[in-house]
RNA sequence: GGAGGGGUUGGGGAGCGGUCAAACCCAGCUGACUGUAAAUCAGCCGCUUCGGCUUCGCAGGUUCGAAUCCUGCCCCCUCCA
């Protein structure tokens, strides 16, 4: 049995604020089971490790004995995301809403125990919320103190516009908390002002406030900008093992003790003698390894993970063909077909290698397309039917190609 | 509602009648090197049947010729109401 200081201390490892602490510690002290909310929004259905800093948090609670609120945004996702870019997004379906929710269980059952978790939808109360209730949960809030936000505060300053329906995120994300009583929510840093909104909606409507803690927001593969589908600089909870191991052993010596601060189960202690043990670059590798197998065992198990690192050494270390490729058959009508027709096929609707035709043919003059090993740089190679030939566009983009004639 | 400023290729940002597929920076991609690290160097960075073709908010117009000038529309920003 954990003793409530260790208990805290698990629950405060690697979080950024815990806001008020004071309340905090009290809170673990007298009550047994504390209803944690976490929110996600539906808006992509692929989660990432980005995700997972803050999915591993509730996981501690959970374990913990604590109750876990996972809570799909579908409500928030259906008017447009305010921290979207520019523009508005689209509404989304029931259809892609009930699909979107599936994967996301799947993926995050990785971690989360199913038994433990509650998955709610915030669209279940607020589609059955009348526009005079909406309009009066907005005036809870006021203009100044929206501004008081920075984001908000510098695309203001900065001229560039903000709408009205904006400001009434963090009153929605905030209404959330209410409703479902939570006496915790976790966000990521960039949640603060929404987080805390939240508990001025508690407290307006005679409810404690919650306790917020926020989360660090991790860097994608570039090291520089945060983790996104959109910026394609993120490691997909459902990539394939040898894919996973290849990205996260592409982040930068820097990056990869970030990681370990934010997505690793060691202790703090663990990473630290790591970090001290870890001088030469031969070294630095080995302590990558051991990330990226951590990370690819946590989603695919510990032999995937070895495999993966077999993999890796031998493609890499090695320089061997890789061994888990894709295979993939492609319908043509003719009787062979050219290399730069290939790599710029877009007849299955999605571009094999590359996105048309001019690009092939840069990649062909870069020297950067190899088939069946070997550097090819004439546009007019003939690719032959029927017999499986491994294609090779850069270091990352490979397929094993089976031509079928159609007919 | 009124006055003014502005919309250029992923982002930033030049260009302001021809020499513009459009400077430059960033991001990205490829090659060399290497540990799919960092740094560095070199090249690329709209599409193409390599003749050209389609791009500079949208639609028209003036001109031999427009991203550049004119008209209308849309959008953004600032100030005033």
């Amino acid at each position: 049995m954990l003793t409530v200081q260790e208990k805290i201390e698990i629950l405060l490892r690697g979080i950024e604020e815990v806001i008020p602490k004071k309340d905090f510690i009290s809170l673990i002290e007298k009550k047994q089971k504390l209803t944690v909310k976490a929110g996600f929004d539906p808006t992509s259905p692929d989660l990432h490790l980005g995700h997972t800093v803050l999915i591993n948090k509730l996981k501690q609670f959970q374990d913990l004995g604590h109750k876990v609120i996972f809570l799909i945004g579908d409500f928030t996702g259906s008017i447009g995301d305010p921290s979207g870019v520019s523009e508005t997004r689209p509404v989304l379906s029931k259809e892609e809403l009930k699909k979107n929710s599936a994967t996301y269980k799947k993926q995050i059952f990785k971690i989360l125990d199913p038994k433990k978790t509650d998955i709610q939808f915030n669209s279940s109360w607020f589609n059955k919320m009348k526009p005079q209730d909406f309009v009066k949960l907005a005036s809870s809030m006021t203009v100044a103190r929206m501004l008081e936000r920075e984001d908000f505060s510098k695309r203001y300053k900065s001229n560039q516009p903000i709408s009205i329906h904006e400001f009434l995120y963090p009153l929605v994300q905030g209404y959330d908390s209410f409703f479902l009583k939570a006496d915790v929510e976790l966000g990521g840093t960039d949640q603060k002002f929404n987080l805390l909104v939240g508990r001025d909606i508690q407290k307006i409507n005679g409810m404690k406030e919650q306790i917020i803690i926020t989360l660090p927001i991790l860097e994608g593969l570039d090291g520089v900008k945060k983790m996104s589908k959109s910026l394609n600089n993120y490691v997909g909870l459902t990539d394939n093992p040898d894919e996973m191991f290849g990205k996260l052993m592409s982040i930068s010596d820097e990056m990869m003790w970030r990681y370990y601060d934010l997505l690793s189960f060691k202790t703090n202690k663990e990473i630290k003698k790591l970090k001290n043990m870890s001088s030469s670059g031969i070294d630095l590798m080995e302590t990558k390894f051991k990330l990226s197998l951590e990370i690819v065992e946590r989603f695919h198990g510990k032999r995937k993970s070895i495999m993966a690192l077999e993999e890796f050494k031998n493609r890499f270390g090695k320089k061997k063909d890789p061994t888990n490729i894709l295979n993939l058959d492609l319908k043509i009508k003719q009787k062979s077909l050219k290399l730069i027709d290939l790599l710029a096929h877009s007849g299955l609707g999605e571009n094999i290698f590359c996105q048309s035709k001019s690009e092939a043919r840069r990649m062909l003059s870069q020297s950067a397309v190899k088939v069946d090993g070997k550097k090819v740089t004439k546009e007019d190679f003939l690719v032959k039917i029927n017999k499986k030939t491994l294609i090779q566009v850069g270091k990352r983009r490979h397929l094993k190609i089976t031509l079928k004639s159609s007919n």
